[in-house]
DNA sequence: AGCTAATTCGTAAACGTTTACGAATGGCTG
DNA sequence: CAGCCATTCGTAAACGTTTACGAATTAGCT
């Protein structure tokens, strides 16, 4: 159907060899042959396939992303950084959309892997996503985004979650708040367990410990929130303030603690994390803990690029970004 | 590097058209060398290279999606949409985020093109985009998503735009108000020039057309609701209502009228676009027209497996959803 | 003129699959 | 036992490119 390069040599008078040469201007064709042959390729609408050429050249241009939940906005804006990177570079992406499932993560892991993508991004979904992409022994370049493992041979783009969550908790310690919750995204997620343990540690070092008030997670989205702060307001656990281990779990647990009339940051102090775009309306106004999604995104492309450029996998490349606490409306002093 | 279907053969000690058969499960391969050979594939860890094999099947398993800006909410579930859609088919998706830019647009659709993808869903940016895809001659199927051309030919699926906002409209004239203003987007969209005609011919049904209180839009945008907002408070135009373009421009402007002191609804009722989740949420509580996102994107990933299915382009497919306002908190009787 | 070197192009192989066609083997029927 | 069909597999071509190698032409130089 579509005009391939034989047709345009046919019509050239060339060989094919000629109008694949003159369409990549290279040097050994004359000016005037590559002049008639680019012609002829415009007027018969010519489009070169990607997909030939990227069998004899192996490499396909294209990166993989995976990502728990591209609703919630913290993502899109990641897969923003990661995608005007690539871009730059000439490179598409496949965004895989894994719902916190590893099944699915790994499904998509292969099909990426198949279709010979020159780099896979993946913010995990879990825990057991490590070994489990680990146990693939990808050819393809891999980096983490938001959580890590500890096997350092694995390069990763992350903020400190432990830090952070410790720095959002010890604000609320100097607040005055000594009853303090966490709520919890999904278990497994590593993102999750990080940041339960910056909130128990800050808690430890400031004697709070026996106060420790842990509300499981489910998971990271505003429902999850909702259910389980309204679940503990129903035993009758009001804490003098929460950390959430998301901004849409934040929202809902917002929502569960104003539809129990509780006033917040009146009555109880909450603060989230992502600073995601909706965090700062007015109306919200969400003290938030800041990660440059942004950049985080295009980090990791970035070091995908450098594992593509150096032929041997290498070390694992590790950058961990500083976070930021945002003060906003939504803690008060006790 | 990577094992091929040759080696496998050499190490099974049959041709690799055999081992290509057994791995398809062709029923003209013995049981016994299947099996034998499809456990030397595991155990070699091969994995078929699938862009050669699309070279052959000239079929690459592929979408393209263009959207104008995944940041906001409503993009990231229709992209859910299609992506589960084309899940089930097997399918992966190039997401492509064109920033409202038809220059990009048109570059991510060559290169799409050029991939070979099955074809391309496109939420176009603006209203020059048909023109310009349309001189493209895909091979590809199209379908768009959002809004449409008025050439038939083109398949899309879309709300009714215009009736969509006329019923918010005429909710607000309804509730009592004569001055109505609309508060639009990227002025060069098509969907934004819909909702405004919606928004006009209401207010020209209701005899209130004089009232007319155009504010021209410049993106679809927090900051421009915001910006937009904010100037014409300054000019001393202070509508009774809004309407806006937007959900995320209706935060905006909802932002701009609180900041001037100015009570949504008590002082200016606003009505949004599209019930992205964080419309919802009991703080914001935005009253405004839903539409059914997931469904929009996974219909319009049917269409293009039909029209893959059918060999011949066919005519366009339209299919047009029903809005639904959704009546919260942001407007109030005058 | 004769030789070398540069320029320009064509031939063919390769990338890793799928698949049409044909060949070999074996079993069955009459 | 001849003939035939079914089963199972191999050979080779094809998909649309890129590129190493070599051939042909021209130009430059002595």
């Amino acid at each position: 159907m579509a005009v391939t390069i034989k047709d345009l040599a046919k019509i050239a008078g060339v060989s094919y060899a000629t109008v694949s040469r003159a369409l990549n201007d290279h040097p050994e064709v004359s000016i005037e042959t590559k002049e008639q042959i680019k012609k002829i390729a415009r007027e018969n609408g010519y489009s070169p396939n990607e997909i030939a050429r990227g069998l004899v050249k192996k490499n396909t241009n294209t990166l993989g992303l995976l990502v728990p939940d591209i609703s919630n906005p913290y993502f899109p804006e990641v897969a923003k950084g990661v995608e005007d990177r690539a871009n730059r570079e000439g490179y598409n992406i496949f965004l895989c959309n894994t719902g916190w499932n590893t099944e699915k993560e790994i499904q998509y892991i292969k099909t990426l892997r198949d279709k010979r993508v020159a780099g896979i991004i993946i913010a995990p979904a879990a825990s057991d996503t490590y070994k489990k992409v680990k146990s693939l022994e990808l050819d393809n370049p891999v980096v983490y985004i938001g959580s890590r493992s500890d096997d350092r041979s694995m390069s990763f783009v992350i903020i400190d979650n432990e830090k952070a969550s410790s720095m959002a908790t010890e604000y609320l310690i100097e607040l005055g708040h000594t009853d303090i919750a966490f709520i919890g995204g999904n278990e497994n997620s590593v993102a999750n367990e990080e940041r339960f343990n910056g909130y128990r540690n800050a808690l430890k070092i400031h004697g709070l410990e026996r106060e420790v008030h842990i509300v499981k997670g489910s998971s990271f989205n505003r429902e999850s929130g909702f259910n389980l702060m309204s679940a503990s307001i129903k035993e009758g656990r009001i804490p003098h303030a929460v950390v959430c281990a998301n901004d849409i779990i934040a929202l809902g647990v917002i929502e569960a603690l104003e539809s129990n009339f509780y006033n917040v940051p009146g009555d109880v102090s909450v603060v989230g994390f992502d600073d995601i775009a909706y965090a700062s309306l007015p109306k919200i106004n969400l003290t938030t803990v800041a990660q440059p999604k942004y950049d985080m995104g295009s980090m990791a492309a970035d070091i995908v690029f450098r594992k593509i450029g150096a032929r041997q996998s290498g070390a694992g490349n590790h950058i961990v970004l500083q976070p930021a606490l945002i003060k906003r409306g939504t803690c008060r002093k006790r």
